[in-house]
RNA sequence: GCUGAAGUAGCUCAGCUGGUAGAGCAGCGGUUUCGUAAACCGCAGGUCGUGGGUUCAAAUCCCACCUUCAGCUCCA
């Protein structure tokens, strides 16, 4: 007898060798029917796994995401399998679970339509409902190699000629696939499928090797589950900033400014609140604004590295025999600012901000909408300090982040990037600024991951991801310490206590990280429906005939004195037909105004999404909205 | 940059195998004066992404370029 010893603390005792399954059984059905693999002893293995001694048990279902990615990976094996049978000659890369589904990488001489997808998706519910099992088999390497030689699968081969140790291979039904695993106990577990697309994908990612076809799949146990799935995708696709962006008349593209945006009117309304915003934040939290050239010597780039590391990003001019670059960061002309005069230790923290338009000749494939342009308006601030303040600056900025990330509803989280192997500097001061970060974000109570070895080579930083409405992640913000890049190598220095000459630390920081990529994530966060503080119009008056165009006029007046955005609707219209626009416009406010409103001096509020809330004072309207606007809520 | 798809009116889209463009919405002009998501009538609007080619004839076929979109990081 063994003892397993599950989740919950409590101990089952079963013979040696009993497959795992069997142990899911004896604790219930349902967890046996749902169980996808089990992880024992923290190994994630197949359920048949037996059992051999003392062990920590955990079975994993579509709830775990290990147990999502067992279900995934298996549905990137049921799809070649109905891709095999389809197309016979077609040869496979890699099919992997990844985070939203799986995907397969096939080399074939066709392109695959929609419609071979939905023949692939059938064929895919024919072989699940054959259930067959999927089984393990251990093989020697020269028997693996000989197997796909065989098949004359290249792709195949050349992994198990890199592979060492253990080779598994997992078959279900006829097909058999080179697999760590582990997999689903059988095809019949793997229920719901949507083939969502196809894509070029090259051989190991490397664009001197063959593209093949990759195919994008996602798979759920519940068929509610997945049309959930297929509705947050629909709605993420309503959400697109692109379209709204339009709609709303907050911004275009042109073909004539490729990654660069036209902010319309309404669009930089927005963009200045934010503005308005953190420039207020920056003058309560001690920051000094600068502004620096945009079109600079490549001196200065030589100098920071950039001409070596950066130059394929950079816009490059020539100038006079001189050549110049448009800036691609603030960081290097921050220095300029610090050093136009003696520094002491008094003057610092020296925390200087600049809202800059910056240019990064962005590969054309890699642009789209906000997300990613050639042309962004970064809130970036550099702060000079002395090793022993770094504590308090992160702890200052930790709080800074979550306070703009709480008005706008993200849910921040943070990774701390930690000293990489080529890394610059002395270790003694990484060792002390990794303490620091890892001390500031204790102190604020904060989790965060770890990202062993990811920091720049100047320094570890923490990187901050929000969750939007509808729960995408977008990494944003950023705290990175520098002791390399500005300090040595634009060599800062600051006059200490004792009057000797001392190296500074440099903190890059950026909140909203650009405006441009940041108001494209609020957009789609809010799916256009701007919190009234942010929106471009937050009041329209719309009266129900021409006849009280004047008492709308008198209503707009009291708005427009207390700064209030407002437009007065009074087009010859019926109020219906004024409604319906300005709902599809997102305003959040709506002021009826009629016979009623006029004798009693109200204003009848509609408020959008809600509806009808019935009539308040005019001065009682005017002091909750700018009670609202004023607390950004 | 690479692979694939797409580009027709401000927007959404139709226009089959070649015979020189059409709808809805938006816009403009009128009629209507109306109480919480679309009143009615009329008008105007396009070098069919750009350039070249094939043809008697090109939105349609061919080539090049531009732009946009999906992806190119997830590693049996």
């Amino acid at each position: 007898m063994v003892k397993a010893k599950l989740p919950d603390n409590s101990i089952l005792e079963v013979d040696s060798s009993t497959p795992a399954i069997e142990v899911a059984k004896r604790i219930s059905r349902s967890l046996a029917e749902d169980a996808l693999a089990v992880k024992i002893n923290g190994k994630i293995s197949d359920l048949n796994t037996p059992i051999t001694g003392d062990c920590e048990v955990k079975f994993l279902t579509f709830d775990d995401p290990e147990g999502r990615e067992v279900y995934w990976h298996s549905s990137s094996h049921l799809m070649a399998h109905a891709i095999l049978s389809l197309f016979p000659e077609a040869k496979f890369g890699v099919g992997p679970a990844i985070e939203d589904g799986f995907y397969y990488d096939i080399d074939i001489n066709k392109t695959l339509s929609p419609a071979d997808l939905e023949a692939i998706e059938k064929k895919m519910h024919e072989l699940a409902d054959n259930n067959e099992p999927f089984v393990r088999k251990v093989v020697q390497k020269d028997e693996a190699l000989k197997f796909f030689k065989e098949k004359k699968d290249p792709y195949k081969v050349e992994i198990i000629g890199a592979l060492d140790g253990t080779i598994t291979f997992y078959s279900e039904g006829e097909f058999t696939d080179l697999c760590r695993g582990p997999h689903a106990p059988s095809a019949g577990k793997l229920k719901y499928f949507k083939l969502l697309g196809t894509s070029g994908a090259y051989w190991r990612g490397d664009s001197k090797n063959k593209m093949l076809q990759r195919v994008y799949g996602v798979s759920f146990p519940k068929k509610k589950m997945l049309d959930d799935h297929l509705k947050m995708l629909e709605e993420a696709k309503l959400r697109d900033h692109r379209r709204l962006g339009r709609e709303l008349e907050l911004f275009v593209f042109h073909d004539i400014a490729p990654g660069a945006p036209f902010w319309l009117p309404k669009g930089m309304v927005i963009f200045r609140e934010l503005e308005k915003f953190i420039r207020e934040e920056l003058d309560s939290r001690g920051y000094l604004e600068i502004s620096t050239p945009m079109l600079v010597k490549k001196d200065l780039w030589e100098q920071s590295g950039h001409w070596d590391h950066y130059k394929q990003n950079m816009f490059v001019l020539d100038v006079e025999e001189e050549t110049y670059s448009l800036k691609p960061m603030n960081c290097p002309e921050s220095t300029y600012v610090y050093k136009h005069r003696t520094r002491s230790y008094r003057d610092l923290p020296l925390r200087l901000a600049e809202i800059g338009r910056l240019h990064r000749n962005e590969i054309s494939g890699a642009l789209g909408g906000m997300f990613r342009v050639r042309q962004i308006t970064m809130d970036d601030a550099h702060i000079y300090l002395r090793p022993d303040q770094i504590v308090d600056e992160i702890n200052d900025l930790i709080d800074f982040i979550n306070k703009v990330y709480r008005i706008f509803k993200f849910e921040p989280s943070y990774n701390l990037s930690t000293k990489p192997d080529d890394a610059m500097g002395d270790p003694k001061l990484w060792e002390q600024a990794e303490a620091s970060l890892k001390k500031a974000l204790d102190k604020n109570g904060i989790k965060y991951g770890l990202k062993e070895k990811d920091g720049a080579f100047y320094g570890p930083k923490i990187d901050i991801q929000i969750k939007d409405a509808i729960g995408r992640d977008w990494q944003v913000a950023t705290i990175q310490l520098d002791f390399v890049m500005l300090p040595e190598r634009f060599d800062l220095t600051y006059i200490d206590a004792d009057g000797t000459a001392k190296r500074p630390v440099a903190i890059h920081r950026a909140i909203f990280g650009s405006f441009e990529r940041f108001v494209g994530i609020l957009t789609e966060h809010y799916a256009g429906a701007f919190p009234t503080w942010l929106s471009p119009v937050q009041v329209a008056v719309l009266p129900i005939t021409d006849s009280f165009n004047e008492y709308g006029k008198s209503v707009v007046d009291a708005l427009l004195k207390e700064n209030v955005r407002v437009e007065l609707d009074d087009r010859n219209e019926k109020v219906g037909y004024k409604i319906r626009e300005w709902e599809t416009r997102k305003v959040p406010y709506m002021l009826v105004v009629g016979q009623k409103e006029k004798d009693s001096g109200t204003v009848s509020i509609r408020k959008h999404r809600e509806g009808d809330k019935g009539a308040t004072q005019l001065a009682e309207f005017v002091s909750s909205i700018k009670k609202e606007i004023v607390e950004k809520t």
